[in-house]
DNA sequence: TGCCAGGGCTGGG
DNA sequence: CCCAGCCATGGC
């Protein structure tokens, strides 16, 4: 049994791990001496690319990687993703820009409590916020020699048993009474995140929204990036600027027009579309993505 | 410094 | 239905 690094090679065509881990679905990856380090579930992870694919490296022991591959989506067919798009300049230029980006399977509590305190947060706040709540609240799980001690995501149950005060220490500031009812909510059973999946994509849309704090945008962020619901559309204020300069640049739509137009323009991946409509809009101007 | 950030809720037209 | 104001906090 192997207790220090193991590492295997994962498969995978056209796999940008740069664009992947670090277009704002995720918040936990960290670029250090070209690998991209973070944590998935209770485990430590380093990526870096390699021929045919991504070298992948955890603490073992690990005889089988079903939970990463599951985690970075890497038997996805981007191919036939984008061949679903609409064919038009803006998400042909989107393409071009966001080459290898894929979506991640993420855990849906933890992508559930990270997009509650995301509201109204520069994405670089929103790490921050996460990095302090793992690491006050978080679990100490295996790190490699010489790295600093290291923390999963905290559980509902953990978050359950902690105060507003508490949270609000995790710099959240309003969004604390928001998380801590949401933990609450889920530690004891009225809502069942990991079944969501099985639901019709509106009726898991609507037993999010139930939660104070989560309102359509959030809850498509969890549908889409912690449920695999491939139609789900979070517009934030990069996609509304997206959708209103680029697709309606006479006049901006009225909120119900712009949501009719999201919900039939994009094609039966629309939430892929989506995120490459999102990178695209933050990163162009810039030369490098790698801000962090 | 003031504006803005992967929003949502509330109260008033 | 639509909109303004408000909610904390920090980067730029």
């Amino acid at each position: 049994m192997n207790l220090g690094i193991v590492s295997c090679h994962i498969p995978a065509r056209d796999y940008d791990l740069a664009a992947t881990l670090d277009c704002g679905q995720a918040f936990r990856w960290t670029l250090r001496d070209g690998a991209w380090e973070g944590v998935v579930g209770s485990r430590w992870v380093r990526l870096r690319a390699a021929p045919e694919g991504i070298q992948a490296e955890t603490m073992g022991p690990a005889d089988d990687w079903a939970w990463l591959k599951f985690h970075l989506q890497s038997d996805v067919d981007l191919g036939s993703v984008i061949l679903s798009f609409p064919d038009d300049a803006v998400m042909r230029a989107s393409v071009i820009a966001c080459r290898g980006l894929r979506l991640l399977r993420q855990d849906p509590w933890e992508c559930l409590a990270s997009f509650i305190l995301s509201s109204t947060k520069q994405i670089v706040q929103i790490r921050q916020i996460i990095g302090l709540l793992c690491l006050r609240f978080g679990e100490r799980i295996p790190a490699p020699p010489g790295s600093g001690p290291l923390y999963d995501f905290p559980t509902a149950e953990r978050l359950a048993a902690s105060t507003e005060a508490e949270l609000r220490d995790c710099q959240m500031g309003f969004r604390a009474p928001n998380l801590l009812a949401a933990a609450r909510f889920v530690a004891g059973g009225g809502l069942d995140l990991q079944r969501l999946h099985t639901l019709p994509v509106a009726e898991a849309r609507g037993k999010l929204i139930e939660l104070r704090g989560v309102g359509e945008k959030i809850a498509n962020c969890v549908l889409l990036f912690g449920c695999g619901f491939q139609q789900a559309f979070p517009v934030d204020v990069w996609v509304r600027k997206a959708i209103r300069e680029l697709y309606f640049p006479k006049r901006r739509p009225a909120p119900r027009r712009l949501a009719k137009f999201v919900d039939t323009y994009f094609g039966t991946h629309s939430g892929y579309a989506q995120q490459y409509l999102f990178h695209y809009m933050r990163t162009r101007g810039k030369s490098r993505v790698s801000d962090r």
